[in-house]
DNA sequence: ATATTATGCAAAT
DNA sequence: TTTGCCTAATATT
């Protein structure tokens, strides 16, 4: 269940493990046969990210376009070499789904696993997919593994700008110009800027939880039309945002309590004290102890308190 | 052990 | 507006 922090991770993690190497792809699942068929036994070129979106550029001009929706994920293993490429490393991080299998390494070596004598696999070879495994990458050192996605397409260049054109700018790339950008987008609608925060087309990344934080960070309501903001506190909306995430990006979870913004608390170390309002309806605010509320809106649940939000 | 929930989006209705 | 995705953490029995 990812937001863009996990995505950014997972391009890196590609880059890092896969760029510039032949990949073996299949669709042990089946539903995925001709994409996979498509990108076969070509070069990976580079892994990039936009928002939430993911995609693995090959060398004859075709993408693999993933987004893992609300419960996909990819898992990875090989042997010692793409562990330590890697970095997204075990053990495994706490909210983020980014596995790293503890198998790889007990596969690594033991030389006639399942897919041994394959042409391009020196090392064991990956396991036998376990459920439903849409997509399978093998290089001559590991593999991934992509479950549950919600987008899993074999794409053109051209297909691949216009999902870009669809976005909003990625806080976490921070072009230049993309602030300007954000402010426009989110000032020009009369839409509540808690709906306008999801919304991919307005700002690309963000999710449930950086919404909520955010907003709560930044001490804007939620239901604030974004036509009645200034353009100074949605220039530190985005600030923020960009900080809020970089740091999800590092930390590879979402921890936006860190102690500089909250003097009574643990800086987001100890479990349940990570978030200031996502998921704390009922409990009393950390800033100022009003009662944290929940709303659905927009089929989603969004927290805030009432007190410093307004 | 089983049930519920969810960091999201698109397709179907 | 509802369903599908078909995972995996968390909550409940």
């Amino acid at each position: 269940m990812p937001e863009g922090h996990s995505i950014h991770r997972l391009a890196r993690q590609f880059q890092d493990v896969f760029a510039g190497q032949v990949l073996e792809v299949s669709s042990p699942q089946g539903r995925f046969t001709a994409g996979a068929a498509l990108l076969d036994c070509h070069e990976l070129l580079e892994a990039t990210a936009h928002g939430k979106q993911l995609f693995l550029r090959f060398d004859h001009g075709v993408l693999l376009h993933v987004h893992l929706g609300l419960y996909g994920a990819w898992s990875f293993g090989g042997d010692e070499s793409f562990r330590g490429a890697s970095s997204i490393g075990a053990p495994r991080r706490i909210g983020e789904r980014e596995t790293f299998s503890q198998e790889a390494e007990q596969d690594a070596g033991l030389g006639a696993g399942p897919g041994a004598g394959s042409p391009i696999s020196s090392y064991a070879g990956p396991p036998e997919p376990v459920g439903a495994v849409r997509v399978r990458l093998v290089s001559a050192n590991g593999w991934a593994d992509l479950r549950g996605a919600t987008t899993c397409a074999a794409i053109t260049e051209a297909e691949a700008a216009a999902v870009l054109g669809l976005l909003g700018p990625d806080p976490l790339h921070n072009r230049p110009g993309d602030r300007e950008e954000f402010i426009r987008r989110l000032l020009r609608r009369k839409t509540a800027v808690g709906l306008l925060l999801m919304d991919q087309s307005v700002v690309a990344g963000i999710g449930n939880i950086y919404r909520a934080e955010v907003l709560f960070r930044r001490r804007v309501d939620p239901w604030t039309p974004g036509s009645s903001l200034n353009a100074e506190t949605a220039g530190r909306l985005w600030d923020d945002t960009v900080a809020a995430m970089s740091d999800g990006v590092r930390d590879g979870r979402i921890v936006t309590t860190p102690s500089a913004l909250w003097s009574g608390g643990t800086a987001g170390a100890l479990d349940g004290e990570a978030h200031f309002v996502y998921k704390r309806q009922g409990q009393p605010c950390r800033r100022c102890g009003e009662v944290v509320g929940m709303a659905e809106i927009g089929a989603r649940k969004l927290y805030w308190c009432p007190g410093c939000q307004n």
